[in-house]
DNA sequence: CCTTGACCCTGTAGTGGCTACAGGGTGTGT
DNA sequence: ACACACCCTGTAGCCACTACAGGGTCAAGG
């Protein structure tokens, strides 16, 4: 299988794929006389647990540490549970955040109807006011795990 | 007021002033003769305003939309109403995303107690599975909110 | 006068996880 | 013979910072 069937089959972008193994995700597959990538049935299920961590937002970096336990069966897993722990962990933080952000800025939306002039827009009026402690954005509690935009 | 200070009193950080003065976010401030940058009330304001709106997760380029309402005054404003609502809908589509990957996450946990070895963990075995159509992440509903990790 | 240390300057490179070229080669169908 | 889809490598761009490197400035203390 070439590398475009092999990015249908998985779902994800053919230069994504070159990126993973540039990463040492996906092992280098052997060639053809054409220098073309040949994969077989073993890349095409690593990729999908690749994809599939994506899928949970999870970073590179973790799943590196879940393909090492994926390639050392014997070893004791309890580590992979404490990696999803703390995974979730950080999505239910983001979670938090982001309902935080919802609720500021509908109280924000409320201040205006959209029929003054900017002068007199509540929105622009509030968002002119300065900080206070408490809205700050936390840096601890999110650590790793983006904001609003995708 | 120098740059130290704006920081101080603003909760950023002094490369990240001069990255809005470099992004035409703050305007370029007079110098002193050892050729510091001399902020006046007007930045700081301006710099109160910016960081309320990162404080919301806005992008720059939504900043520099509401700035220019901001700066005309005499402009009608609901393109103000409707950026706002717009970047409401973003945030609601990510916490949705987030609390479905959230579901997943919890049932993937459930999936082992710790005590395998690697080879019989639930959890690498799950992730092992291709994904579904139904769990490929939305690209199009969150666009422009980044996911998990900040 | 000299040193220490805090502050400031410019410019460049790195972060993550891709994405988008440029500039070329290969393979298949008509 | 040609078009066109596919493949290759390598590099640069995205966002919103952050972190240097390598230098200049200034006030306090010895």
């Amino acid at each position: 299988m070439r590398i475009g069937e092999l990015a249908r089959q998985s779902g994800c972008g053919v230069e994504t794929i070159r990126y993973y193994e540039r990463e040492g995700l996906l092992p280098a597959p052997a060639r053809s006389a054409a220098n073309y990538r040949q994969y077989g049935e073993r890349h095409a299920e690593r990729l999908a647990f690749i994809r599939h961590c994506r899928a949970l937002d999870m970073t590179l970096e973790e799943i590196r540490t879940l393909l090492a336990y994926h390639d050392h069966p014997e070893r004791p897993c309890h580590e992979v549970n404490g990696l999803i722990d703390a995974h979730l962990a950080h999505v239910a933080a983001r979670i938090r955040q982001l309902q935080a952000l919802e609720t500021a800025l509908v109280t924000l939306r409320a201040r205006c109807n959209g029929e003054s002039e900017a002068e007199a827009c509540g929105i622009l009026r509030e968002l002119s006011r300065p900080l206070g402690e408490d809205e700050l954005p936390d840096p601890g509690e999110g650590a790793h795990l983006p904001g609003a935009h995708g």
